[in-house]
DNA sequence: GTGAAAGCGCTAACAC
DNA sequence: GTGTTAGCGCTTTCAC
């Protein structure tokens, strides 16, 4: 009952026709700025706020995006989320949210249909690439007619993508082990189904090679990204590749689960092997010792996908060209601690 | 180009009115089976999809629930707000999301008003209690003509809240603390300007008071959530406080800080000392030595506060009665692991 | 059972 | 500069 106070009611009050409060609300130039004030004025008086439905509807654009997460419980996500959140606010832009209930979404065409009927101007997909989640995207996309952006995942032509780029950092992390005189580097992997750890793990086998050291099986063991898993992967590597004195752990969660199972064993880090993760997360700096781990600005990740996003649709929208896809890397940053 | 179907275009493909195409689309039980498959087919072939944003103009109704969060970067709010998404989503409701820029709103009249201008046909208020950010309930709540529900605050008339009980859940780590025989617990608080913290300040008072023991300023510190914070704390309580042998403190976070301190002076956990956390989280069976921890379950608290918006709203919409405001309490339970 | 008319609140196109 | 006329795509009376 509140606010019932619709245009009309304005045009009404103010002596006026629905279009001029129109042009009013939307800041149009050809209303005389006596006018522009008298409606202004009976805006306040009645307290009039414009329903964002009713412009979505009339202008066919709504300044919302819609956004695809999964796994929010953990804490990536999240940071990506925060980005993608304060970088829409800053463009004016709103969110509708859709978290994935498991990571294989064989639903995603009446999710899409779902964003297009609400009428959202993009859609960011923040969800994680595995195994073939992503087998969709040629067929759907294209005839979606809304403007897709991808994070993290494969060059793909037809669609933009914005990602940190994990072959890089992981490669930076194996070099300072070498640097640091590292002779039997390990590794431990997220899920092999996952895109991300199949690139660390890359970029851990590409600078060996670059050292001259060629990897072998014996040299690596599977997680599944969390500490527990850490935990029983280093256990395994350890006993297959006794003489280890590095290993580059996929992601910060797991290293947890090796420094707690060094400590367990009695074995000193640095001193005995040297400890490497991935992600950055704030805890690592509070591990014992504090870890060692490359930073991915995920923040960032998610503030640059929304203005990216942003930049197609206006100018889509002015200059109704449609942006050719582009791949968008973000380089993350090795931080050296006691680990190593 | 691809959706420009409405349901005009069925309507006519079909032979009906658009009224018929209506009703097959709200399942409504007056249409002959025979028209209705004829509809459904004809919406079929011309894959048809209603307009969301129309329903909700035409309705004004949008099954869309407006949440705001905040401080997505740190992992507790992401975990209620992925209890609030999946609940919602099982319930068939959407969510616009906000994140605060700040946990001290001074801009909330926009934000609701945003919300009420897209028809949101209720509120989540997932950002916590903090300093006087809540001064606004009064003035607002009432002509906003929406239900708003508010998480993890103190009990107040008029509005419905849903919070995990932070008091009795420092009460219990507190007295298993007294229960292990240790006789000098301090305290390692949040910041006193939240009302989590001073819960969870109040709980462990509570339980030593019950206990026979006065607490004074020399047994507790003030921290910021942060493990670094967390660590400085625990240094100054440990030198105002030296026979200090049992410590709880107000997160995982800080008591992460606290065990990395610990071990940098030698002390040994729990032999010399016992450290209880709060908030349960992941990590928390991770840390050397792991943690024991009151686990708050903030994937159930952002279920409960959908299913139980949902529920008001229905009940408004149906039965035109207004619910009244609930306080609703999630018990948290102490996880115990080899800190204390 | 089905259709015609009116309306949800706003904007775009064209008049004057 | 300002008003008129049509929509945007759907639902809600109320006829028949």
């Amino acid at each position: 009952m509140a606010d019932k106070t619709t245009i009309y009611d304005v045009a009404e009050k103010a002596g006026v026709s629905r279009q001029t409060v129109s042009r009013v609300l939307n800041n149009r130039q050809d209303v005389s700025d006596e006018t522009r004030e008298r409606v202004k004025n009976v805006m306040d008086e009645l307290s009039y706020h414009p329903s964002a439905v009713a412009q979505s509807l009339s202008r066919q654009k709504s300044y919302i995006f819609g956004v695809v997460t999964a796994g929010l419980r953990f804490i990536g996500p999240s940071r990506t989320l925060s980005g993608i959140t304060s970088k829409a606010e800053e463009l004016g832009y709103g969110l509708l949210l859709k978290e994935l209930a498991s990571y294989n979404s064989n639903n995603v065409k009446p999710l899409l249909q779902w964003f297009k009927s609400h009428q959202v101007d993009g859609i960011i997909w923040a969800a994680p690439e595995i195994e073939d989640n992503r087998y969709w995207i040629k067929d759907m996309i294209p005839d979606l007619d809304i403007p897709v952006l991808f994070l993290t995942m494969e060059e793909q032509s037809q669609v933009t993508i914005v990602t940190t780029d994990n072959l890089n950092g992981a490669k930076k992390a194996t070099e300072h082990l070498v640097q640091q005189g590292r002779k039997h580097i390990g590794h431990i992997s997220g899920p092999m189904e996952w895109w991300e750890a199949r690139q660390r793990k890359l970029g851990w086998e590409t600078a060996l090679k670059e050292a001259g050291i060629e990897t072998t099986e014996q040299m690596w063991a599977l997680g599944n990204w969390s500490p527990k898993s850490g935990r029983s992967a280093f256990l395994e590597l350890l006993a297959k590749f006794p003489e280890m004195d590095g290993v580059f752990v996929g992601n910060d969660q797991m290293a947890l689960g090796v420094l707690e199972s060094l400590l367990e064993i009695g074995k000193k880090v640095p001193r005995d092997l040297s400890v490497v993760g991935f992600d950055g997360i704030a805890d690592s700096e509070f591990y014992c010792p504090p870890l060692t781990t490359v930073y991915q600005n995920q923040d960032e990740l998610g503030r640059v996908a929304v203005a990216e996003l942003t930049s197609q649709v206006e100018q889509k929208l002015t200059k109704n060209i449609v942006v050719e896809p582009k791949y968008i890397t973000i380089q993350p940053e090795l931080i050296i601690r006691r680990s190593s």
